[in-house]
DNA sequence: GAGGCAACCGAGCGATCGATCGGTCGGGGT
DNA sequence: ACCCCGACCGATCGATCGCTCGGTTGCCTC
């Protein structure tokens, strides 16, 4: 395997609002417009770039490993080459699809901690709601990003379960103060905290948009269960 | 040891891409150890026949698509040639290997609910029990099965999820007879049973024979929250 | 001692893989 | 008028994919 690239440190282009550079840690770089106080609930259709929305339901349907370049390119209107042109490699495309997926999870995270009351009950619930939301209505990012960590490069996968550590304990922090300042009754808070986390994640891959369940009704429910899961009187 | 032996009386259930006699897959009719009394608790090194114990560790670490037949063969000792003539092609393996393990884990389920006391609240522990111990014991092997569902052929899939599901309905029932003998108080039985179970199969995904946690300690927290999680009392 | 068959393997099939080469084309800058 | 360069593409590279053909070997039976 070569695959490396390089040439050409010009400008960044725009067209799919994405450069190329010599590596694929070039998602980092261009960040999405800071989110908007009030809006963390809110989710309109995905803005991703269309090669990496392509990328997103391929690999959502067959897996990283069962797709192929050429059907990323044909589902985004490209030719191969013409792919290649926006992003250097196939683990690029990998690479920047869960980069800005979970810089978007803990973008809204955060901005629901910073708008959420001082109680570790009330953080807690703000957090919980927004993990839920995001794996009901970015639900294929959601799940590409967890089940396809093992077909990272193992640089790639580093930076990415830093990001998803960063999120777990945010939430391990709640569920601890909640404990100290006995509004959680748990016995084993870390134990709890990463299961609240599991169960939310595992919601992409049950919840569908035209189930029974709306998505209220599933943060309604899901929220008492993960009450009960830390002891919450 | 092993039993390897000649074409047995029939096909195997799943049907296969092409008619081929299955010399190692025969493992699939009664598997014979789960039915002794008081061995669910029991894990000693795995049975699998070692082609399968090859696939199991390659699609554990690769997975089924990033996985090769030579790579298969290689680790189980056999040239690929040798490797088809026990299993007629890549997608049976998948399919011997999950439908194994998914029986062994219903088996043990089954007979865990039978060896408890009456009561919902006893049942309910067997089970989640049960499950906890599989996904620690038999991690790759309930890893794969859980992961690997997209790569399997849609009659295989069906096969598989019903399996699933009915380990899904057995705690669902424990759970909705809790909540009518009033044992279990959550408003959400269905959701909870479904959280519960989410719950344990992650286990296998972070769960590490040399962590800190022992085996036991693992189902003693997890099943606190759990219990928590249905609104025991 | 001939025949049957399970258990294997070396070599290679056609197809497809990720990635690349050498272009074309059109808008902007000078 | 000239050239640059971003955006694309047809054709094709070597490697690897799942799988098969045509064997050989050694045990078992009759």
């Amino acid at each position: 395997m070569a695959g490396r690239r390089g040439r050409s440190a010009g400008p960044p282009a725009v067209t799919f609002g994405r450069p190329r550079r010599v590596a694929y840690g070039d998602a980092m770089e261009t960040r999405e417009e800071a989110v908007e106080p009030g809006t963390w609930r809110q989710y309109g259709p995905s803005t991703l770039p269309k090669p990496l929305e392509a990328a997103l339901e391929a690999f959502a349907e067959r897996g990283y490993d069962g797709t192929s370049i050429r059907e990323v390119a044909a589902r985004a209107g490209l030719s191969v080459p013409g792919l290649y042109h926006h992003y250097p490699s196939k683990q690029a495309l990998l690479v920047s699809l869960t980069t800005l997926v979970m810089r978007d999870l803990l973008d809204r995270s955060r901005q629901a901690l910073e708008e959420a009351g001082p109680t570790p009950s009330e953080r807690f619930d703000a957090v919980v709601e927004s993990l839920l939301r995001y794996h009901m209505f970015r639900r294929n990012q959601a799940f590409v990003a967890s089940t396809e960590m093992r077909s990272m490069e193992p640089d790639n996968r580093k930076a990415y379960i830093a990001l998803r550590d960063e999120q777990q304990r945010m939430l391990d922090e709640i569920v601890r103060d909640g404990v100290a300042s006995g509004e959680f009754g748990t016995e084993f808070p870390e134990d709890a905290s990463r299961a609240v986390t599991t169960m939310c994640v595992a919601v992409a891959s049950w919840y569908r948009p035209d189930g029974p369940l709306s998505p209220d009704e599933v943060v309604r429910r899901y929220l008492a269960i993960a009450r009960c899961a830390v002891g919450a009187r």
